[in-house]
DNA sequence: TTGCGAAGTAAACGATCGTTTAGTACGCTC
DNA sequence: GAGCGTACTAAACGATCGTTTACTTCGCAA
């Protein structure tokens, strides 16, 4: 029998399985990780993830859903410049959230969503990547400022797929290359050199594919 | 009792069995697939992984190390410029042959190739990402030559990840856009379309890191 | 013709998986 | 203090996993 107070049930049990489940679920994915192994982990018994969750897949989802609240309010604290500050600083700052998102040194949930994205469980709503929608659009809205008056939906689709390209990499990539012993970006210093250096490669690549488009626009 | 001639063998079985298990390694990786759906869309029976492969993992570095040969012979046979072509043609050889490698429409690779970064299964000599070794270091001749005069290591590092991470983006993201009904660089015209742009993104910003190093350096 | 090894098959084994069932300990209300 | 619902535990269940064992078939050399 399911516990009637599901929601809230504010039990130290039920978080310790949440912490003992995002911890498992980030280092091996969901099927690999076995619930035996979360219950030990946390301390309890096996029947606890049916009771708490109603099953592993619960679980799962339960975890997915906390890392994306703590996710969202971690970002929601960062500098954000106001919309009449210079592109280029706006380009840093989102930047600099995006990275802040994907480098996973607190937050479990780059690992989960590279999972997720690889090998969708559908726990995610429909199992695209929705880097936070207002990013995606902050970020569409930079690029077609960028390009100007060349700026179709096809040009902003390039750019914002050239800037994003950047940024995904280390959602996918920073467990990795900490693997091989690459450079890592242990501290908050490092991650913003790196948003400041894809910053300007970036808006320098913007301003070529604008010019490159005005120049194809002429010859038509 | 394993038989005499490992190695070749030839036989149509043990290719039926590779094809079958690329298909479905590279569809759930190599936990979640089952011998059992091996065997039967190979059309053979429960033990003949074991009797050919020595059992699942060996079937799984057979795959992997098929993939890997295939996909060298393919590229290989790809446009070569010569040293002394222009870096812009240069550049724009290796992105669409690095492109090439990662979307993966012609081979399961890429996709093998993304779930054994993210969830490495150490079939995987180190488990790091090798891109092939000599698109690697051709990358890198490139970059120093783009930067000119100020170059240095880290130098180098940032703009071979800066292009890098452009076309990596492909491996990991090209079925998951597929997904949700993005473009997908289904014939060859497209991928050498997208191979342009990247190129011609990623020139610009080279240029501009070298020349926020060049300032960097006089202030010093 | 006999013998033998390789190819292919069928059945069973032991382990592990997620889940279910049955039961206990405890605090609260009536 | 009887009744009850919640928190928690222990044991067992059924399914599936990769692998092993035992067996049959068949081509070919001695």
């Amino acid at each position: 029998m399911l516990p009637v107070t599901l929601p809230g049930s504010s039990d130290a049990t039920r978080e310790r399985i949440l912490d003992a489940a995002v911890a498992l679920f980030a280092a091996s994915g969901y099927e690999a990780t076995a619930v035996r192994a979360i219950v030990q982990r946390a301390g309890t018994n096996l029947n606890s993830i049916n009771y708490y969750f109603g099953g592993k897949l619960g679980l799962y989802k339960a975890v997915l859903q906390r890392e994306l609240e703590r996710a969202a309010s971690f970002t929601a604290q960062l500098p954000q410049p106001d919309s009449k500050s210079p592109v280029a600083l706006r380009l840093e700052a989102l930047v600099l959230r995006l990275l802040t998102l994907f480098v996973s040194t607190h937050s479990h949930l780059p690992r989960l969503a590279a999972l997720e994205v690889v090998n969708p469980s559908g726990a995610y709503a429909a199992g695209g990547l929705d880097v936070h929608g207002a990013e995606q659009r902050e970020l569409r809205k930079i690029v077609r400022e960028v390009q100007g008056d060349v700026s179709d939906d096809a040009a902003i689709e390039r750019g914002v797929r050239a800037v994003l390209s950047q940024c995904v990499y280390f959602m996918f990539m920073s467990d990795a290359l900490q693997r091989v012993g690459s450079p890592v970006f242990a501290n908050a210093h490092a991650v913003r050199e790196l948003a400041a250096d894809i910053t300007e490669f970036s808006l320098a690549g913007l301003r070529a594919q604008a010019s490159k488009q005005r120049k194809n626009q002429k010859t038509e």
